[in-house]
Parts: C-alpha cells; sequence; structure tokens
DNA sequence: CCCTGTCTTTGCGCTAGCGCAAACAAGAAC
DNA sequence: GTTCTTGTTTGCGCTAGCGCAAAGACAGGG
C-alpha cells in the first residue's frame, strides 16, 4: 500500500499540515496490516506508535481488573488512535485496540511525532483541538451512565454511531450499523440480554430492523424521543 | 490580590514556562473573586476565559435536559478549568463551574490563550499532556460506571477524593474529607440514599468516621479492598 | 436560647435490570 | 447436505439499588 499526502489531508488533525510535513509523516512512519479479531496494541503496552486507520474498522476498548470490558469507541478510516499513549514520553496505551474486520493502519513513531509537535505548533494546535471534543464526548457519556436509565442510553448510543459510521441503504433510507448486541451492551454498560429484549421491543414497534450483528435504523426520530425520555 | 510569576510556576501547564511569559500571561488577565455558592460559569455560557483557581474551592459539574447533575472535577488552587471551551475559539463551556466556598481565580483572555499557544509551543505540549490525562481519567471512570457496583465506585471516589484533596489530620493519620451525601452521589452517580447507607455501614466496620459534611478515612487500606471487589 | 433551614438516617415497598439456562437461528467449514 | 460455532431470543427468579416519607441531628442567626 503506498499513501499520498493528499490521502493524509483526510485525517482531522492533518488538515492544516503542509505538503512538506505530510511527506515528512509519511517518511518516517510504516503501515501495519492486522486481521479481523487481532490487535493493533493492548491497554498497558509501552506507546511506540500514534495510529491512523487507513482500511478495515476497529474499537477501542478498556477492561478492568476482573476481565470486563466498555468500548470507548469505533474506529473508522482516517481516524487517530492510540494518541493518548503516543503523545507523553515513556508511556503507555490506557486502552485496547482491536480490528473488527482485516484493517490495515499508518504508525507513527513517537519519538518523531514529539519532534513534529514542536516544530509545527498548527498541528499541535488541531491535535488539542480534537483532544477537547474527546474529553466532551466521554464526559457527556459519563453523565449519561450516571443519570439516564437503559432504554435512553442505548437509543443515544444507536444515534451516536449512526453519526459516525452509518451506511444509509439507499432505498429504504435505514442507516445501518455493524454491532452485536454485546458490543451495544459494553457501549452503554449494560447486558446483552438486555439489549436483546430493548431492540425485539423496538423492532415490535417497527423503529428498527435486526439481523445477526445488525441493526437497521428506521426511524430515528422514534429513538430521539427515547432517548430524550420523553416515551412515557 | 498581586500574583508573581513564581505564583503562576505552581500551574501545572506552566511549569516549563519562562519569567517572560509568565509575566505576559499576568497582564492580559484578571482576577475574579466569588462567594460561596456563585458561579464561575455556566454550562452553555460563550467561553471567554480559561480559569486557575487561586483561593478557595469549586467544582466542576454537568446537568443534563432535565436537571440532574453529575460532578465531574472538585477544582483546588492553581488548578486550571474552564479550558475545553476557551481552547476553542467561539465555542462555549460544557460544564458548570462552582465555587463550594469563597474562591477567586485568575482568568486569562481566550484570544490571548490563543496567541500564547501559537507562539509558546513548550505551553501547548503541556496543556496537551494534561489534557490527555483528563480524556484517562473519564475514561476509567465511564468503565468503572459501567461495569462496577455502588460500593467499589464509591469506594474509589473515595480513595480518588484523598488523594487530591486530602488534608491529613495529624493525630488520627485520617484523612478528612469535605463532601456532603449528595455530593458523593452525584460523583458516583447514584443517590444519597445510598450513599448515607454505605456510609453508615463503613462507620460501624470502623473504616470511616462521618459527620455533617464530613468523612473521616480511617483505614484506606479497608476501601481498597473494597473498590477492587474482594470483600465478598 | 430557640428557631429555621439544611443535611442525614432509616424503614419500607417496589421495580429495572441482571444473569442463568435452554432453545433457536444463521453462517462457516467441510 | 451435515456439523460446528457463534450469536440471539426468551422465560424465569432474584436482588441491588431507587426513592418516598418521616424522623432525627447539626449549625447558624437573631
Amino acid at each position: 500500500m503506498n499513501l499520498s499526502p493528499k490521502d493524509l489531508k483526510q485525517v482531522v488533525v492533518f488538515q492544516n499540515a503542509t505538503e512538506d510535513e505530510l511527506k515528512l509523516i509519511l517518511k518516517n512512519s510504516i503501515i501495519r496490516s492486522i486481521e479481523e479479531n487481532e490487535f493493533f496494541f493492548f491497554q498497558g503496552d509501552t506507546a511506540q506508535y500514534l495510529y491512523i486507520l487507513v482500511t478495515g474498522q476497529a474499537k477501542l476498548m478498556q477492561s478492568n481488573t476482573n476481565g470486563q470490558q466498555v468500548n470507548l469507541r469505533t474506529l473508522h478510516p482516517w481516524q487517530m488512535f492510540g494518541a493518548l499513549g503516543a503523545v507523553r514520553a515513556e508511556s503507555s496505551y490506557p486502552a485496547t485496540a482491536q480490528a473488527l474486520e482485516d484493517s490495515s493502519a499508518l504508525a507513527i513513531e513517537s519519538g518523531f511525532l514529539h519532534k513534529m509537535l514542536e516544530t509545527s505548533p498548527h498541528i499541535a494546535f488541531d491535535l488539542m483541538t480534537l483532544m477537547t471534543s474527546y474529553i466532551q464526548e466521554m464526559q457527556a457519556r459519563f453523565r449519561e451512565l450516571a443519570t439516564e436509565k437503559v432504554e435512553q442510553r442505548v437509543a443515544n448510543a444507536l444515534i451516536r454511531l449512526a453519526g459516525q459510521s452509518g451506511v444509509k441503504s439507499n432505498k429504504e433510507a435505514g442507516i445501518e450499523l455493524s454491532f452485536s448486541r454485546q458490543d451495544v451492551a459494553e457501549m452503554t454498560g449494560t447486558t446483552l440480554y438486555t439489549i436483546s429484549r430493548l431492540l425485539s421491543e423496538w423492532e415490535r414497534q417497527g423503529l428498527i430492523k435486526t439481523g445477526r450483528e445488525k441493526i437497521q435504523i428506521i426511524k430515528p426520530h422514534g429513538l430521539v424521543r427515547i432517548a430524550e425520555g420523553l416515551d412515557k
């Protein structure tokens, strides 16, 4: 695989980077390709690289001491991950990155990254802006988890996912998501049983259609109503 | 109140700033003093200033559409807050900052902040490092809320608070915290009733002593055990 | 000293959501 | 096709935690 500076322009943090900077980045990084269910890195590994997903799909997750895990984010092409570890010297990744399908990612060496952040303030600034948005998202999800009930959290999660990754299947104007019940459970802090029951209920109401590892949103508006706790 | 560059050195993000930079910061900022229970800013306000708490104590909280709120952080002198809003141009604060006692803070104008971040890459870098630590803390708390049960979350919260703000009351080696049951509930996503019951139970076991808006940790080790879910 | 407002405790009943178990469904592999 | 694996559904019983209500317990103001 060969990437051009133009490709890198699709990365949010590199939008304002110069042609020269992008070339330099490409020169100082490698491509790592891994298969479905393999890992880019594990929580606790020392952080050598900052990654940018090029093809495929992956997820970022975190697990506690007794192995239960939560999904932090789903990764799509041209999104950055592993930044938390790579930005600080000598630190380790706070999460695990696993490929959901065969995937490849650009791996930027963390030492080089540091140098670049020093010499290119606008990149540092854009990266900081990206981080503020992560903080906000996590704060919002934290608040959701603390104050809302399962129904609302799940509806919210579906809406969020639809916005991030949804593919509009042309005919039906239905947005299709590829997640198992287990995945959704780990995003919303509940169990696959509860998710299954909820989705079945919503399917009965015609809000969504479900399949094996598939959720198709038919009436987004209905989900929004639930998310806001308006129903009942 | 008059601050010197030396004072500002206590701010994590300014540790590596030069004398000149610190002077410039002081020149471009003002002191705001407010009374107990007043607000530095509200969630949704357009972000004009980045704040640094100088004296007193405050809390950062976020509320959802129907008014329920969660505590994001407790602020102590020389800690920065309002950064999420102030870093990006034209944005608004994602949280509310309320004083827990009479407090004063240094308010740095956001326009000036932008200029400074461009010209002083090391400050930008340190700020970014600080942000990574916020993201990590939020991710950890999110995971806690999603996977652990109330008992463990509350124990964890007390431990965290002890680390951040605890004053060792000399004699008893007990760490004293000043929070109401309601406060703790909002930090851990539960209710003041449940907190009250838990604290009573722990007091019976001799792990803590409680009072009106006071929690004194007697046996930190016992709390750690509970936090890890080892008991029962 | 009493009064008032705020915080805390506790009894009580209730239900949302958990989690086992067992059956079922849909692919994948052969 | 048959067999295996992996995901999904659903019945069922249970309990952790919620939240009302009512009764203390402090602390400050006058």
